[in-house]
DNA sequence: TATGAATGAGACTTCATTCAT
DNA sequence: TATGAATGAAGTCTCATTCAT
């Protein structure tokens, strides 16, 4: 009983603390983010992430765990076996669309990881990425046996595709920041990442349909 | 002669100072640069840099709005109002990926400030991009008023490219780190971004014609 | 019974955590030593100290009374009166060698508190250490009543036994780990005090005999 | 001209910093030392620390070098090869005393490192420490050779002489703090070096002469 | 008694910036 | 102009100690 309560008050303080970091990690990148910063919107003392978590290396690691490994988590659930392929890369770009929306920080750390080249990227990582690309791979190769698809080269798919949603994602800050990159475009109002995904799934087809 | 020579001294420091920064922002970001390094590697004084440029925020505003500025600068001349939609939608791409190619340092950048959501981004340079989003914008619209492009968002398909290009660009390191993430697609060698931007401009036509 | 049951285990609990707090107090000094790291070794959760024993202070002097007061008790003990000086001298530094031998740990932590001048050497132990030194003046002072030993500065003479001691117990680890100390004599498999205390013997002997 | 002035104020600070860092050193071990007093005592700012000599295990290494590297030259310089055995045993505890005479750091400093095991100890320093044992072994071995010392284990004897003077010089403090210690002989204005370094110089030479 | 969690104070170190020459 | 030195502010991390159960 107390060890319950015990245990739910960890993990209760566990979990403010990385997601806290989530935030903050997402905010400012890993150099930029303060421990300090962290224990104080997470409203812990500072000792307590070194004593729950260990030292802002450690914390970075799970909070990406975290984020990437849900991430693959989630698309391999819900591309299900027996969809058809262009099907199946609808639902692979819905669903990234709703992990991007759900999970605000994951655009952010991600830009800032490719930026680095992987400096903090930690293994386990890497593999939940590698996973996500893998997956489309496959919906593509597929698509081509079935002769509904042209031959492309996967990886700059994945690439046309992710790179759209997360920078749109991320544009929404720097559009109201810079108001002069909307006015070009007469599409303010559609700061809706649903919508935009749909014009990705709409435009991906058309490149790959045959 | 004197006054000069002493010029010329003075703004080959600049540029030694400005090109060093532009790598090491690159590399590590505005938070992660350290001045030291800067003024290490470009073999001057640290104070040097202080006198000749000023603090660490001036000098990032002067690497980006050189970077940037150069870059749209290069898409306006490339674009000669003369080509067909196609032809300039093809441009676009091309003189895009030589501009990532030729200056390495702007990949990682423009990420970078994407995911702070251009937290130290200075207004001259966000209309340099506002115009390179515009340029595109143009180009879509005349292909619509031809009838020979569907009518599409611009800002999702500049996405798109910018997207493919630049995590393609910056995957290249990545890869090479986590072999894992190459093993899913069987295009290791195809490291080359020239090839790549082709397929890009490949499938975004297809995904914009009519 | 069961009051019983708990007394041992309390005193049980007490002494594995002044066991190893003695280890690791000789190991890294007091500054040195980690609360945490008692506890870890001790088995013991780290409040347990505070509530058996008290706090770093406490557990530190603690730690050296045990140690210096049976050491001095030992010392009493081992030389009885009806001994003539020149056995009591071979005596005393016998036992010397013994104590040191079997508390490993008192040498280092000797050493320590005569390079701090004895900042945390509480009163009580201080007479323990007085009591050793008032021993081997009251041999030495015999000796010479009888004229048998020339007379001397006995407190130096104390320094030469304990220094020689403690210095040869000490010296093991520190030229086992630099063998450039070794070289230069040629006993390397010397290692053993009961013979370099034998050496003393013989070299304190020849020193005051008449 | 300003280039000298310069250098001397870079050492100047150094020394500075050196003389204090040894100072602390020796008052409360590496452990117990705090680089903020260590600057504030230096009368310098923290960072100058860094910047000058580096961190707190390299200002150590700085220290304890200049130390006992400066301690064995002495002892090489002393000690003429034209002296006789005994008279070079005579130099040797004379100029050991003054070494630990004239650099009160030393003492404090030695035991605590004989204490910890060599723990912090550089190489460096072990040399300069082993070459100070190998001269004592060589005054030995020749009285041996001219048949005027007993044959005798040279590392208990160096180790009776230099626990000897370290621990007198050291036990000023703890005596002048805890009276009893003194109370028991009756020498306590007996606290100069050198009447002790006599004393040591005649019993040493007791115990190893023919 | 025993223990996991919490915490404030403080330790070491780094860094951008300025000073003095 | 150029540079070595200096510095204050701040950042990461540790540690003895206490709390609450």
């Amino acid at each position: 009983m107390s060890q319950q309560k015990s245990n739910r008050k960890r993990t209760e303080t566990a979990r403010r603390i990385l997601n806290t970091a989530a935030e903050i990690f997402s905010e400012s990148g890993f150099e930029g983010a303060r421990v300090d910063e962290i224990a104080r919107r997470a409203g812990v003392n500072k000792a307590s992430i070194y004593y729950h978590i260990g030292d802002k290396q450690a914390l970075y690691a799970r909070v990406i765990h975290d984020l990437f490994g849900n991430a693959a988590g989630q698309m391999v659930e819900n591309i299900s076996a027996s969809l058809s392929p262009t099907e199946k890369l609808k639902r692979y770009i819905h669903t990234l669309a709703g992990i991007v929306d759900q999970n605000p920080q994951i655009a952010a750390i991600m830009l800032r990881e490719q930026a680095s080249g992987g400096k903090n990227l930690p293994e386990l990582v890497a593999q939940d990425i590698a996973g996500i690309v893998g997956i489309i791979s496959g919906i593509l190769d597929e698509g081509v046996k079935e002769g509904i698809f042209i031959k492309t080269k996967p990886f700059v798919v994945h690439l046309m595709i992710i790179g759209a949603i997360v920078l749109y994602k991320m544009s929404s800050s720097i559009r109201s920041k810079y108001p002069v990159l909307s006015e070009t475009s007469n599409e303010q109002k559609d700061q809706n990442l649903k919508q935009a995904a749909a014009e990705v799934q709409r435009l991906v087809l058309n490149a790959v349909k045959k």
